[in-house]
DNA sequence: GCAGTGATTGTTAGG
DNA sequence: CCTAACAATCACTGC
């Protein structure tokens, strides 16, 4: 069941920006092939609806991503691979002051 | 060995 | 300052 549609926020709606610290460091993760995206599309998203506002964008935004082909979201997805590396980063150091 | 869970990431916009 | 839809993620954890 926990294979929904993947837009599942916590449980009152909330997703992002927790302050509830649990780890010392934090490694974070990775960012997504959607950030990656976005970050070209919001360029040329709201190029093409200047004046909109981000539920427009938002949402214009989603639909164009999966709008593109697996191939063509493959520099995205690498992208997020190569991120998500970055993170591993953060999380083997932040494993080597944990094991201890 | 398996299962799901939570935490996180970035955009825009406005009160 | 923060949240909200939009999407992916995916490493971590517990028995």
């Amino acid at each position: 069941m926990p294979k929904e549609a993947t837009t599942k926020r916590g449980k009152t709606g909330k997703v992002e920006k927790r302050k509830g610290k649990k780890d010392p460091n934090a490694p974070k993760r990775g960012l997504s092939a959607y950030m990656f995206f976005a970050n070209e599309q919001r360029e040329n998203v709201r190029e093409e609806n200047p004046g909109i506002s981000f539920g427009q964008v938002g949402k214009i935004l989603g639909e164009r991503w999966k709008a593109l082909n697996d191939k063509q979201r493959g520099p995205y997805e690498a992208k997020a691979a190569t991120d998500k590396k970055r993170y591993e980063d953060e999380k083997a150091a932040y494993q080597v002051g944990l094991s201890t």
